[in-house]
DNA sequence: TCTCCGATTAGAC
DNA sequence: CTAACGGTCTAATCGGAGA
């Protein structure tokens, strides 16, 4: 067999929460747009005209208030319900094309079209079909290594010419060193702001430079993971493909406070709000955690104020994933950690040492408590019925001062009825 | 000297 | 009216502690 080449497309979704939010509203086609990330406070997503009036990826929105003011700049707040409903549309239809595929986030695919026949057809089709189906329009952009993919992909984002795809196995080797060398090494994944600074110093501006840098010197002052982006830009694949998601290694719970909060009975409030989601993730995945850690914040943006960042964490005598055991340690952990005269801003959980619930390990010095996962597996069921949150441990919620701010929220168009505007 | 650990850093989205 | 700045996750790396 001899190796051909890979032709893995990346999928990528435009302004993804822009553009969900468009599809349910689409008087807001050709108004700018921007979607805030919780409690309204960064620009998280922006439409093309927020873009081009120079609204910022993750900048604070009451900095953008006075530009918004002028141009009529919409801003919503996040609605991940519908975000990750049209996600799982998008991803459905994308998974049609090959049993190799990666999610790799709410708005990306990774897909493996690697000796389909047609390619240049089948992935017109394929964005034409997200379209079609799901109202979001993708950009396709192939290579033979992710790296080469996410890079190809960038291209077929910027150029209307492309018409949405670009595949960077189709250029001739020259083609290549000089498309590589009209573009930044700050578009390459894994380049970021630090790097791109530290890659300036050595002489490294275009991607270009990056793939032909001398390898000694780029692995001694770069390290291994950029030795692997050099190699993947040369195309050879250092990065596969993971069609079985891994489990997570760790999950954390948390959140900023919509008010700033003075009182325990409101922290350990929200604390067993972020248990529980925290706790139904780790079942979700079955498995068991052994180590938690708490931790309260005050508002590091607020010079003026006392600050406080106290965190707790705990070896569990037994790993587990039951809301109320680990409720009880977070509770305790909280009550150790407060103190008075503080204005929490933040706070939440973080669980570790994870592993899988058919590994685990009983102890045979103190025998067990009855298990409670039958209790949790009916808990996980009745939220997954009737809502998360149907089902609540502890106050779960009671206060709601804590809670996010999210004053210009879409409804929840695909998940829930009353929710349907009424047409004439 | 080697190893393990926690904290820090960088990046993605 | 005023104050207002996200949440998860991974992997590498570094320095100190302990074996």
């Amino acid at each position: 067999m001899s190796a051909q080449i890979q032709q893995l497309a990346l999928v990528d979704c435009n302004n993804f929460y822009v553009s969900c939010e468009r599809v349910f509203r689409p008087d807001l086609k050709d108004v700018p747009i921007v979607v805030l990330s919780n409690n309204d406070g960064c620009v998280v997503s922006r439409s093309n005209e927020s873009k081009a009036l120079g609204i910022k990826m993750g900048q604070p929105w009451f900095q953008c208030k006075a530009l918004a003011q002028e141009h009529g700049i919409l801003a919503l707040s996040s609605n991940y319900a519908l975000y990750a409903d049209m996600s799982n549309r998008v991803m459905a239809i994308l998974s049609g094309y090959s049993p190799r595929h990666e999610v790799y986030s709410i708005d990306e695919c990774f897909v493996d079209l690697t000796g389909i026949p047609h390619l240049k057809e089948t992935s017109y089709q394929m964005r034409e079909r997200v379209i079609a189906w799901t109202g979001i329009p993708v950009c396709v952009g192939i290579g033979p290594t992710k790296t080469l993919a996410k890079l190809a992909n960038h291209i077929a984002k910027k150029h209307p010419r492309s018409k949405g795809i670009f595949n960077y196995n189709d250029l001739t080797s020259t083609q290549q060193e000089n498309l590589l060398s009209r573009i930044t090494v700050d578009e390459v994944w894994g380049v970021g702001r630090k790097l791109t600074v530290r890659l300036a110093e050595h002489g490294i501006h275009t991607v270009q430079d990056l793939r032909m840098a001398h390898l000694p010197t780029l692995r001694a002052g770069f390290g291994v993971v950029m030795e692997k982006t050099q190699r993947e830009l040369q195309g050879i694949a250092c990065i596969d493909l993971e069609d079985v998601t891994p489990a997570k290694k760790q999950i954390i719970a948390s959140r900023s406070f919509g008010q700033a909060v003075h009182d325990v009975d409101v922290l350990k409030d929200a604390m067993s709000t972020f248990v529980a989601n925290a706790c139904a993730k780790l079942r979700a995945q079955e498995s068991h955690a052994s180590v938690i850690q708490v931790f309260l914040q005050t508002n590091r943006f607020r010079r003026d104020q006392a600050q406080y960042m106290p965190s707790l964490s705990v070896p569990l005598p037994q790993p587990t994933n039951d809301s109320l055991v680990v409720n009880r340690w977070a509770d305790y952990l909280v009550g150790r950690m407060f103190k008075p005269d503080y204005a929490y801003k933040k706070a939440g959980i973080m669980l570790s040492e994870i592993t899988p619930t058919t590994h685990l390990q009983s102890d045979w010095l103190e025998p067990s408590p009855a298990p409670s996962a039958n209790l949790m597996t009916a808990v996980d069921a009745l939220n997954k019925r009737f809502g998360r949150g149907f089902v609540k441990i502890s106050t779960q919620g009671a206060f709601s001062q804590w809670q996010m701010r999210q004053e210009r929220k879409s409804p929840n168009y695909t998940t829930d009825w009353a929710s349907l505007p009424l047409v004439a």
